[in-house]
DNA sequence: TAAAAATGTAAGTAAGCGCTAACATAATTA
DNA sequence: TAATTATGTTAGCGCTTACTTACATTTTTA
């Protein structure tokens, strides 16, 4: 079964790599967690870096947020942003070892960490965006730059999940979740409604 | 000059430790980069891992942002936040090479990484949080706990310095500078105000 | 069932790594 | 100046790593 070997392996290679880093992660142990031979990993990728670049792309392409604006016509601004934040911090949650990866390796694969930070925060800003232009145009909300105020609120998120990443003892943590959310939405709320 | 070469071979342990990581960065390369003899690094760290642990404990403690809270007062809310903003982004940059190396080798030490985030972000979330408290006595702006609005704001600026330290090509830049600065203050500020 | 393709086992190679030994030289101190 | 301390040079050890070779075994395909 060569796509289950395949697939096992690049998903070894996204958790370890994840794990300890490009250099960090062995390609016996890669293979030993795949449960196949470490030559068999070189006979499917050649070598350790082939497969961190396949590995890359193979999990680089997320899940299209598609759906979400017509949903969001029917909700309120603030449930809008709200929904927003909770499958943001979703998706970033589910692709966090990619994320992980992305921070770590920039410098040796800037293309690709760009690639993939593209792919995660791209499309969603976008989207944010263009739902603000239509509130703008609709007066609901005040002028601003829709991109630049997509990145505010998204910032907001990224580093709350990057904070809570570090895995800082509860005593540390500053609130609960979804207490975070409710804030920081009030805050954008009413900082962009006209 | 004994305290001339263990500055300098911290210094380069702090450069190259930033740019290839912790297993990246040989001892080699360490010691031709600060222009002793490997055996010189050994001689003043005894191992590559204390060599680690004595840059970070040398780096990580930051000249703290004193002064700042008085000045605040003499300004509007608005200019106070743009100061705030501004040295918080000079102080990233200043120190982004300690940055990077707390966002990549959180598993390896994380309780280093951990104690640089407290320094890095700590105090001047408190700072933020106690000018926060000190308007809402003043009936300036509306009840929020202080500190989740610090963190916010804070978040933002962060996530900005990540997006810009991952050298994306100028043309998808969101913004210059100055201009997200001021966006994002005057969210803020809006968010915020009574 | 026979041929072909995929995987396993075991041994090993070449290179790079952290780190050390032995000895010489330069710089500092008393 | 003499003693001491800091640094340099060179060579190398033991280990790990990515990757290879040769051959046996299993699985898939036709």
């Amino acid at each position: 079964m060569a796509k289950d070997t395949r697939e096992k392996i690049l998903e070894a290679g996204l958790k370890l790599f994840s794990r300890k880093g490009y250099l960090g992660a062995t390609t016996r142990e890669i293979a030993q967690n795949a449960g196949v031979a470490e030559l068999t990993l070189f006979r499917h990728f050649t070598s350790k870096e082939k497969l961190f670049e396949e590995m890359m792309s193979a999990y680089s392409f997320l899940p299209a947020l598609k759906g979400l604006l017509p949903q969001l016509k029917e909700m309120t601004y603030e449930e809008a942003l709200s929904e927003i934040a909770g499958s943001f911090l979703k998706r970033l949650n589910e692709r966090r070892h990619l994320v992980r990866i992305m921070q770590r390796e920039i410098p040796l694969y800037p293309s690709k960490a760009r690639e993939v930070y593209q792919n995660l925060m791209g499309e969603i800003v976008k989207t944010l965006a263009s739902y603000f232009r239509e509130l703008q145009e609709k007066k609901v909300l005040r002028e601003f730059n829709a991109e630049v105020g997509a990145r505010a609120f998204l910032g907001m998120f990224f580093s709350y999940f990057n904070t809570q990443e570090l895995a800082v003892p509860k005593k540390y943590r500053f609130a609960d979740k979804d207490g975070v959310i409710a804030e920081f939405v009030t805050i954008f709320v009413k900082g962009t409604i006209q």
